[in-house]
DNA sequence: AATCTTACTTGATAAAAGTCAAATAATAGT
DNA sequence: ACTATTATTTGACTTTTATCAAGTAAGATT
């Protein structure tokens, strides 16, 4: 068992205000796991048997039915995931493979547990993820329903360019096979999408974006606080 | 300011271990009201001063942008609504109308944090609630992009099949309109639905559904437990 | 029961999104 | 730099879903 860096994930906001002895419980049956990329770390309805924390690379969560497939989400350093499976002890909702190789740190659900039962503050951290997390879902399956594919893809390289700080240009940070499962279209449908914003001033070279006409895209994809604001 | 039944509520599973006088807390400066039909009690982007408790009648959420609308949940009796805004104490992400005559209790989100700070059985029932309606929603996105229009309904009318108990035949809780949009799709479509799963032994008749071929239902609708089990 | 209102259904059509096959472009190894 | 592989784009076409307009049926009111 590898010994882990406590501080990479004792900044995390989950962790951060808690007793030092509790931290120091749920990090003594940790253990971090390098993986290479595509591997799948979990599968959906097994038991969750960990509370997972993306120390380096990137995660994709999905989900499959039917033959099917859907990204629902991308998890970077340093933020947790599955956790409400692991608070629930319920099977994990979700799939997750490791999109590049990655750098995970295990935490026993048993452990997370435990310490959620005696660390009021703790416990207080996790419910402001869980409520966090609720409204993200909550935000994405408005978009989903109220928007069509041009003004999802339209409204993400908003929240894109507010990310790059309002730069004129920046890059994709999703491939776009990926991207188009996560805003609910097929990569061929993502294409077209991208040319049908040309009109508003959005032009796409591989992964670089420029929005030339920025007052434009705002007229078009008509943002809204209460689904694209992640901080809302 | 009227007086409520605090045995109403006290029942629920968010309050039903927390000690009594936090509890009486809580309610001390709760009010209930009785709200008519089609009245929008909640607006999305508001501040969120109230946690509701539907104790009677029925409530939808629901969410709009830029003309459109979507229904995302009916609440029914006795459950609350809105928790995550309460707790995190940040604007609702839905809004919310009466869906017939009913009557809801407020509790105040002021004094829903002050309890949640002191009592930790009250902040473990609200965590245990809040990862079942994160998961909720989860499984919903996963309906959303995985399945189409006839297929989400196939398995929503298995979903009703269950909660009936089994019966051959149920009434529909949600008048079509409503139950188009919740599923997603427009009322003209929902009629085409259902018409497209005669084949597979179902029978709609105003709101009463016949399902006379449970195993061909659900071989087209390929249930999932992590998809549509409630509990899961 | 008759009327009125509202909800639902149907048909015709249009728009949105998916599929398949092929071409092109980008990337990773060598 | 070259090749092999993989990702993306494009075109033609199909399926799915939405829209609009009209008709029909159900439920409410008197």
């Amino acid at each position: 068992m590898k010994r882990i860096d406590t501080q990479e994930i004792r900044s995390l906001e989950l962790f951060r205000e808690m007793a030092d002895d509790n931290f120091e419980t749920l990090v003594r049956g940790a253990y971090i796991q390098n993986f290479p990329p595509q591997i799948e770390m979990i599968t959906e309805e097994e038991p969750s048997d960990f509370l997972h924390i993306v120390v380096e690379g990137s995660v994709e969560l999905f989900s499959s039915w039917n033959g099917r497939e859907t990204a629902l989400a991308t998890i970077r350093p340093v933020s947790s995931f599955i956790l409400a499976a692991t608070i629930k002890d319920a099977p994990y909702l979700m799939s997750a493979r490791t999109h590049e190789k990655s750098r995970i740190v295990l935490l026993p659900s048993v452990d997370v547990r435990a310490v959620f039962e005696v660390d009021h503050t703790f416990a207080r951290s996790v419910v402001t993820e869980l409520a966090h997390c609720y409204r993200s879902v909550v935000k994405s399956t408005k978009n989903l329903k109220l928007r069509t594919a041009i003004e999802r893809l339209a409204n993400y390289l908003l929240r894109q360019h507010a990310r790059a700080g309002g730069a004129t240009e920046f890059e994709l940070k999703l491939e776009k096979r990926l991207l188009a499962s996560y805003l609910g279209m097929t990569p061929e449908n993502l294409s077209r999408a991208i040319k049908a914003l040309q009109p508003y001033g959005v032009y796409v070279k591989n992964s670089r974006v420029t929005i030339s006409d920025f007052d434009q895209l705002i007229e078009f994809a008509k943002p809204l606080a209460s689904i694209d604001d992640p901080n809302y």
